[in-house]
DNA sequence: CCTATTTCAGATTTACTGATATGT
DNA sequence: CACATATCAGTATATCTGAAATAG
């Protein structure tokens, strides 16, 4: 059946046209990977009563320290206008402080709380174990060239490419 | 300043943690990078009045022959209940065709035409080009391993984990 | 005056659910 | 009666836009 060339059904015989290339198109193959891995690192969270922004946030309070709401949002990718929520979540919980910065009364100060940290701690866990079973069809070399090929893409393509002078 | 080690600020001096970690977790990346893909993907196929669940369709009729609605949407992983819209707009252009399946009356077969195969051709350049664009970092042994990585990790996740004793 | 920040209120999109009518 | 199919209507959610209030 399928290795019959009919000429009404084959039209691209002669072509060097791969099979399969439905399966094989890198942006189809990423979109469905980052979904199952969304659902992953969701539905872990969720378990322990968390979200991955409020990772996102948590981790870059920890790294590069306390800054507005406006920086978090640059460092971390949330939007400006969901950021709000996101914050009063983590304040609620009084795993962040917010106060206002007397430099610049526009903007408040976001630092990370003792409680904050040992949360951080907690999802650093839970995330590496989501991990290893997101990537468990790779050995740890290959899981390094994976993390490393994908580092090279994103940075190729978050970088803006230079307005065309048209 | 980010240099100082303040018992407050660094709970994690000590551990062996990486530094950056929230920019190298793996689904973080993920969805970085499939948020760029889809971008360029349904920008480019916009370009020429397309969209990607067009392709996906057409190429999977062109693979695996004619199929009933219920058959294609398993093969391209499109919701039952979204594949009449995106088969509405495949038949206004002519380039799919919609016919009762006399054998079985709940079924309608659908089948590629030589404009669809025309269109189809057309759209395998177009996302040959941008899928260049997307991988263009990485060399083409580069590109070939991050294909099979992908299909890899995804082939594990998508056949379904059985379901445990409790 | 123009720009930046926080916040709110809502548009848009996409995946997904549920129900119905029809047929096997 | 249990199940599959095509279709429609509607939920749920996440990304994103726009604008107001306040301040630099």
């Amino acid at each position: 059946m399928t290795s019959r060339a009919e000429a009404a059904d084959m039209p691209y015989d002669g072509e060097t046209t791969t099979p399969d290339r439905l399966r094989r198109r890198a942006s189809r193959l990423l979109s469905g990977i980052s979904a199952q891995s969304d659902r992953l690192v969701n539905e872990g969270l969720a378990r322990v009563n968390a979200r991955k922004w409020h990772y996102a946030v948590l981790a870059s309070l920890h790294e590069h320290g306390p800054g507005s709401q406006a920086t978090l949002s640059r460092r971390t990718g949330i939007y400006r206008s969901d950021m709000v929520g996101v914050l009063n979540e983590l304040a609620e919980r009084a795993l962040v402080e917010r106060m206002p910065d007397p430099d610049d009364r526009r903007r408040n100060i976001i630092t990370i709380t003792a409680q904050g940290r040992r949360h951080l701690r907690r999802l650093d866990k839970v995330l590496d174990d989501l991990h290893d079973e997101l990537l468990a069809p790779l050995t740890l070399a290959e899981r390094d060239q994976f993390v490393r090929m994908l580092t090279r893409l994103l940075d190729h393509h978050t970088q803006q490419p230079p307005i065309s002078s048209t």
